[in-house]
DNA sequence: CTGCGACCTGGAGCGCGCTCCAGGTCAAGC
DNA sequence: GCTTGACCTGGAGCGCGCTCCAGGTCGCAG
């Protein structure tokens, strides 16, 4: 097997079937088989694709830099060096996103200290 | 020094004037100080305040459940079991979002590498 | 006493990323 | 032959979290 509907794929990709027809629709998606009648039909490339659409949407990336990246992966020159620098970039921010969250996680723990000793004290008292 | 203006208190807690106004709308902020004129006097407890909002915004708790968690703040019960309780499930989501980028972050650093063999093909060919 | 700039208000508008809807087509099952 | 249901299209609508705007009020500097 190695061809989806758009149900099969919405289930296997995490989108729905209306975000997978709006990724098509702005250019995310290109070249999306169609059957006889016209639907669309999914192939292991396209999921595959989607997976790393998810994974960058996942961790933050907007749909503008996503579509820049499509563009130069359906684009027919040699663009392997921007897409690199652009997902190695990515990968900055992503890794500055995760030191960020522990550094305001820092400020919660002790916001929650503060309540759990709260609670031990009245417990005591 | 004690007092902020709103010019003052936008600068040191990151949010815009704009978003002062609104979080005082909707109810985040309660019990503004204002001098005789009618303008907003920020204390430094206010400022303490608004740097426990950045920061549950910046991990990501929706204005929603801010609202809620300012409501128990500044009830006359004892509400701190539920404060506690509530900053303990945004902690662990913290956790959780921490571990799922990490994760998606495998995925990235994958298809940089396969990049970067790339490059290095390309190279030595 | 004039001008300026920081502030005020209520309310409209915006950017993002979907999500939903009306109206239609087609293939399969009864 | 009819119904059903998965799919199609273009386009409107939505939820969130601000952000901007018009029109007005102060208080101080020149």
């Amino acid at each position: 097997m190695s061809s989806y509907s758009p149900a099969e794929t919405a289930e296997k990709s995490g989108f729905s079937i209306d975000t997978l027809r709006y990724y098509e629709k702005i250019g995310l998606l290109s070249d999306i088989a169609r059957n006889a009648s016209g639907r669309r039909v999914f192939s292991d490339d396209d999921l595959a694709w989607l997976g790393l659409l998810r994974c960058l949407r996942e961790t933050g990336m907007p749909i503008a830099e996503m579509l820049r990246y499509s563009e130069l992966a359906r684009s027919r020159g040699d663009t392997v060096q921007e897409r690199l620098e652009l997902l190695q970039d990515h990968d900055r921010r992503v890794e500055e996103r995760i030191a960020m969250l522990r550094e305001q996680q820092k400020h919660i723990k002790w916001k929650i200290s503060l309540y759990r000793d709260t609670v031990r004290g009245a417990a005591s008292a």
